[in-house]
Parts: C-alpha cells; structure tokens; sequence
DNA sequence: TTGTAAGCGTTATCAA
DNA sequence: TTGATAACGCTTACAA
C-alpha cells in the first residue's frame, strides 16, 4: 500500500503538498498538482481514512441506538437519518440494544472513544443519570421529549396527541376508550399513561387498567388484541393503537369474528403508513421520517446551543372511528 | 484529554507497559499493572479507539449494503447481522443506496479507505464486474447465488424454489400461474424469471408477461394486483408472492372484493412471516434472520477459502392453496 | 507557493 | 519483565 510519502517522493513534492492537492486546497501550482495526480494514477493510491479520522479528530459516523429494527417506528426513524447521512456525508452505525442497558453503555463508550462523533437514541432503558454521564464526551441526541433537560431532542408530544385522540373519541360520544402500546415502561408511553389518567379524570370515568394493552408491535399483535375484547365482560368501544400495523392487524380480525368497525370498536392508530390508507383506517399522522432527519441534523449541528424539536401530529379522519 | 503517555508519565512505566495493561498482555508485574490502574482512575483516560485501527490496521465495523430499510427482506437480514456483530464484538455501517449506484460504489470505497473490515451487500445495482474490482481490497460478500464467481455467499436458489412451487401449484391443477416480485430487474428476479420460462415451457402452458407483477413490495402493494386481476379476462388462478406482506395484502383485499381464496386464487407467500401464520397463508419459509448471521460470518471468517453457502426453504402448508 | 516537522494515540519490534 | 523507539498515514502550524 502505498501512503501519502510515497506519493510525494514519486511526485517530486513534499508531503504537505500532496494533502493540499488530496484535500482540495488552495496554493498549489498546476504543475505540481498534476505531478501529485500523476502519482496518484499511477500507485494506485487509496487514502486510509483511519489516519485520517485519527488526525483530524473526527470519523463522520453517527451513532443509532434502537432496540430493534423490525418495527416501522425504528425503521423509519433510521431511513430519514440514512437520507440525511447520505446527503450530509456521514454514515449510520446501527447499534441494536434489544433493550439490554448494556448494549445502551456499549453505544455511548463508543462515542467517548470518539469511534462515532455523536449518538441517536431513538429508545432506551437506561436511566436518565447514566446518560448525563456520557454528555460530556459528545452529543447524544434524543427522540423523546427532553424539555428542561440538557440534551437536545426531537419528539411527539405523546401526552398531548393522546388527550387529543381521547377527546376526540369522546366528543364521538365514547366512553370506554383503550389504548394499545408497545412497550408499557418506555418513557412515551409513561406520559400516554398520565394522558390516560387525566383524560378519565377529567371526565370522571373509571381509570381501567385492562383498556391498555401491552405489547402491541406489529400486524399480528392485533389478534391477541381482539381476541382478549371479546372475551371481556365490558369491553372498550375505542382503541388508540399505537402503531398503524398493529390497527390494520387488529381491524382485520375484527371483520373476521365479525365485530363491526366502528360500529363495536372504534380505531385510531398512529404514524399514518400506507397500510393505514389502503385500510381506511383513521390515524394520528407522525412523521417518522422526517423525524429521523432532525434528529441527525442536530447529531451534526455545530452550534452548541440546545434545541428541543417538537413536531406537531395531525389527525386523518378516514372509516374507523 | 489523556493519552497513553501521560498515562505512562503518571504511572511512572513506559508506554509499551501501559499498552500491555490496556490490552491485557502477560509480562506484567502486579505492581507496576496496578500503577497504571491507578492513573487509569485518577485521569479518568479513555483510550482513542481510531488510533487502535489506525495502528492495528482494522476497525470492527462492517459494511451492509441495502436498497433501503423499510422491507423484511433488508430488515431481517439486518436483524440476523446485527445479533452476529454483538456477539463478535463488531457493528455495522449502514449504507442505504436506494439502488443508485453511486452509493454502491462509495461502500466499496469505505472498503478500500479501510473505514469497514468487509462488506455485505444484499441486493446491487451494480454489475459483477465493478464488484471484482473492489476485490483485492476486503472481504465482498453477497446474497445471491455466486456459484463459479470467486465470491463467498449465502444465498437461496430463488430458481430452484420457484420451479418447486410452480410444480406444487401445478399439482394442485391450477395451469394459470402467475408471480409478484419486487424488483423486476434483480439478480434474484431473473432466476425467478428462468423458473417461469422453464415451467411453463416445460408443461407447454403459454408464458404470459402480465402474469408477472412487479413493484410489489409491502403489505398496500396487494392491492394493485388484486385489482389488476379483476380487470383481466383471463386471469391467474394461483400466484407466488416474494413476499408475505404483499401476500396478506392481497388475501385481505380479495376477501373485501368477494374473491374466494384459494377457491378462485391461490395464494403461496415467502419467508413466513408471522403475519403469514396469523393469516394462514401457505408460504415457503426463508430463515431471513440466519441467512443474515451467515453473511455477517462469512465477512469475519479469516480463511480465505470461498464459501457458497445455499441455505434450503421449506413449504409451509396452510390454507391459501 | 512550498516544505519541514510536530503532532494525533496507539501497537509492535527488538534490545536490554 | 521492561522500555526505547519506530511504525501506522494523515493534517497542520510555522517557517521559508
């Protein structure tokens, strides 16, 4: 392999030359440069990118913690960071924790050790304490809301889109309103939980814990959805679903034990993906994508400052509610 | 920020001992090795993870190469690498190519910067000509069938699985055969194509081109082709479906059009999906998520001999047949 | 406009 | 068992 010295001596130049001419900087003579370019041709030369980073301190890799990448929330979240890499010049380091603290630890040691310039979490299970740890050593960033703390985020304000989902359902007149997550303890869905209470509260209805279904990630999680809705004494008359997938699953089983929708059950998912369109099904719009891409723009915004990113949702009215 | 020098100075050894400590090499003594835990502690150090791969000439980090991520195809792929990467303590850098060749090439290069140890490239635009090029600079590794190339793979014979099925649903006395795929242009799409070409022309059934669907790639996708069988006068009566997604989409919107399934279409799904079992759906089961742990050890294995690796599919037989 | 030389933070060789 | 010191391949003051 032939370096950078080499590259100058074959040249006739010094080595600072051949960086100029590598690095597209000024103040450098045609004919030199074209000595360097001749060089280059003809060792074949590859810059290694590792001396590189080493030198300059930086490696143009972010880091993406996800528990996992079979679920459209993550993968979506990934995408719009992959396009915003793509046209940013860096590149995505999956880091899939499954939820273990320790793959969490993993993820931020690799920013101290500066192998990634800034983190991405898009969930976690680690306490807030051990992030603040790691802040010293690089940006992380967020999806979840961090207003009043020290870390930039964008995020959904889950609290205030389910009190919105609630009211709207009981302005529908509905009375036993549910809601399926897909992970009770996760920092949104705690605030989906003080949603849940206040809205019953306000309302003076009884606060029932088996409206809220757990572990609801994908298509085929509808069905134990149903499934427990039918077996149930006073089911609920609506359902916030967190996910568009799980709605569509939990809509087709419903046609297929014959319970109507909305007739018996109401729907509201999340996200608004396609399968919600081709399902008519009525959905809570998130724009994951584009999420994704501000949460990797503040993983590479220089400035210091702090910036809490809240996206603002939007309703789809379609035939499930 | 401390270095391993100052960390030598304060421990009062040489740097080599330090090294030998960090990287926990016999010839230590217990006394100096608990000097250097000592500063280790006291200086809070952390060691420059790119200056190991600089020195060491590697990085841990593997390239994954995919069109885009929002597809079981890719992401169980994904999946399957990233349980591998964990236990062999690597991490993946994702490279979303959308298909352009471009990014494609600029994978190949990170290879030859050395910024990742290997590639895994699951699905190309490119031709194989480019990929011998980038060669003598890392591990290559694909998914598809490189049988006779001097490339390692793990890989289903999409060709052989497809003339399977075809003769199941031949069996099963349907003579009006047709298949969705994604991409029509695909490695994996052509031999597909060469299993039709040869089944048909083997049961001298005409080979018709609109039984072909293309661009069929999620669940909503299933709609399209229902609809374009309704329209047709002589339509199929049994379909492969490269994926279960689609395949559900279209078992979903046949029941909401009065098509009987299988009575009027028969339905064979790929990979077996969970949403395939939900639904009942007679698929042939790719294990996606090992396929990926098997690509993602072809890339670290050391020996230079080139593996194809051909994993089997198996029939799953429910009730859309 | 050019070049020398000092980093960047490690690992590895070799002599002691 | 230890430690100088030379790589690793690049960037960047600073001097010329």
């Amino acid at each position: 392999m032939t370096n950078i010295r080499d590259l100058a001596k074959m040249a006739g130049v010094s080595v600072t030359t051949v960086s100029r001419v590598l690095n597209n900087h000024p103040y450098v003579s045609e004919e030199k440069r074209n000595a360097v370019f001749d060089a280059i041709k003809q060792s074949n030369y590859q810059q290694n990118i590792n001396a590189v980073h080493l030198s300059m301190g930086k490696t143009f890799l972010i880091g993406v913690v996800v528990p996992f990448i079979e679920h459209p929330y993550f993968y979506l979240l990934i995408k719009g960071m992959s396009v915003e890499a793509l046209e940013n010049n860096y590149k995505l380091v999956l880091i899939q924790t499954n939820y273990m603290e320790s793959r969490e630890l993993e993820a931020m040691q690799m920013l101290k050790q500066k192998q990634i310039d800034a983190l991405i979490i898009c969930s976690r299970k680690c306490d807030w304490q051990t992030i603040e740890e790691y802040l010293p050593y690089g940006p992380i960033i967020l999806c979840e809301d961090t207003r009043g703390k020290n870390v930039p985020s964008t995020f959904v304000d889950h609290y205030k889109a389910f009190l919105f989902a609630f009211d709207y359902l009981f302005q529908k007149g509905h009375r036993k309103i549910g809601y399926c997550i897909g992970r009770r303890s996760g920092t949104n869905s705690k605030q989906r939980e003080m949603a849940f209470k206040e809205f019953t509260a306000n309302h003076h209805l009884p606060y029932e814990h088996d409206y809220i279904f757990n572990h609801c990630l994908h298509f085929e999680d509808g069905e134990q959805v149903i499934h427990r809705i039918t077996q149930m004494i006073d089911p609920p008359t609506a359902l916030l679903v967190t996910n568009d997938d799980v709605a569509a699953g939990i809509v087709m089983c419903a046609q297929n034990r014959n319970l109507s929708i909305p007739g018996d059950l109401a729907i509201i998912g999340f996200n608004n993906q396609p399968i919600a369109k081709m399902m008519n099904i009525t959905t809570i719009e998130i724009p994951l994508v584009d999420i994704g891409r501000k949460l990797f723009q503040h993983a590479i915004r220089q400035n210091s400052k702090i910036v809490y990113d809240e996206i603002p949702v939007k309703l789809i009215e379609r035939k499930t509610v």
